[in-house]
DNA sequence: CACGATACAACTACACCGTAAGCCTGTCAA
DNA sequence: TTGACAGGCTTACGGTGTAGTTGTATCGTG
């Protein structure tokens, strides 16, 4: 019998699996030592505590982002490595809440805001425009996921939901909401397209550095 | 002895006060219970559960952010109900995460959304439109005010704080990081304005919305 | 004023959580 | 063979949310 079994990679591969099939919520030191056959107290010889496994594994699931290709133009950059982000945390629901609970980026995190910080400053913006520029962009892509994800249902695929949704909880009161439920059970979904407000954003940016670099 | 001590209204302003002083894990129940000097399993005669307790003070905090005015420009409309919410989710540190954790909206938010779908509508959007900028402004609202709140140390007064992060942590393996932290030293302050990002969506809007009224 | 109805706080108990401390055992070098 | 030790196991403590039950203060009514 293999008495070598348990690594830190193991367990944290074994964290995310577990979040990804039935939420962090289930990913308990007990849940997660029944899950690799091993008590609970045993995972703490190879992981200080339960944030280090947090850390882990959002530190695993920024691991899956492309960092942006420092020979691309950096609006092609950016603009796909926040998709790719974006893509990351729609892959794992549950990690834009826990990347946010973290105050501490891990070092794939920091890898991707160097390479950030870098295409941005070789493409002209000025330090603290690209702190400004950072945080727009960055915001934009935590903001946009939290909130997709915060739906109740997956608009993609349940407009009798949203009908329901529509006559139920809009009464007459909102009609506003009450129109926009309606558009999408009337239309393939609701176009709430991640790449309309960053396309607003690194148009906004585009616009700016082209008048900074006239004066 | 008055009886009549408990009300709901009462455990949620508890709630919210426990939560802003010590942090929202010290909101527990019976630790609500030791705060208005009853049992935890008597609050449960007034609220539903702990859910019902976070819906509850979520929709505390959205009631305090201006609802946007109708008689002004949709754009000052909208500029002046973000910020104000930006704000209030500033005063109340907790309640970003908890309100991205609701999966229902609660009535205060749910008038907010609707004045800002009937802005956009009077101001000429389409209703498509409308769903890409309400979720732009929004996911920016969110996702600034969570990043900023994620923030180790506070950038205000902390100089030092900077410094030694850009020294320690950030090695020569990332210089654009350490470039930012330097910056952060030396000025007043990283310059990370909630409305650089807001006007950059703004702009945007308004641009798209001029082209489309020429169609 | 008296008394039954009702509302509501308190209590007990249970199943979970993270983790500190100590034990026990399989493995391997000397 | 023996000893050290890495690493999984056990127990225990103090926390969590909450279901179910019990006791009691207050109020409406006769």
């Amino acid at each position: 019998m293999p008495r070598r079994k348990l690594t830190r990679d193991l367990i944290l591969d074994a964290a995310v699996r577990l979040a990804d099939e039935e939420g962090i919520q289930a990913v308990s030191m007990r849940r997660l030592g029944q899950a690799l056959s091993v008590e609970a107290m045993s995972l703490y010889k190879h992981v200080s505590g339960k944030e280090d496994i947090l850390d882990g594994i959002s530190d695993l699931v920024m691991l899956e982002v492309e960092v942006p290709a420092r020979d691309l133009p950096w609006r092609a950059a950016l603009r796909q490595s926040a998709i790719s982000t974006h893509h990351a945390l729609l892959r794992h629901r549950w990690a834009s809440a826990v990347l946010e609970s973290r105050h501490n980026p891990g070092p794939a995190r920091m890898r991707y805001l160097d390479a950030v910080v870098c295409i941005l400053r070789d493409a002209g913006f000025s330090l603290p425009d690209v702190a400004r520029a950072f945080m727009a962009v960055d915001s934009h892509v935590y903001g946009f996921t939290l909130q997709v994800l915060a739906w109740p249902f997956d608009l993609r695929d349940a407009p009798e939901e949203a009908t329901a949704m529509a006559d139920d909880t809009f009464g007459d009161a909102f009609p506003g909401l009450r129109a926009m439920a309606n558009l999408a059970v009337s239309g393939p979904g609701v176009p709430v397209e991640f790449e309309f407000g960053l396309d607003l954003l690194l148009d906004g940016l585009e616009r700016r550095l082209a008048s900074a670099a006239v004066d």
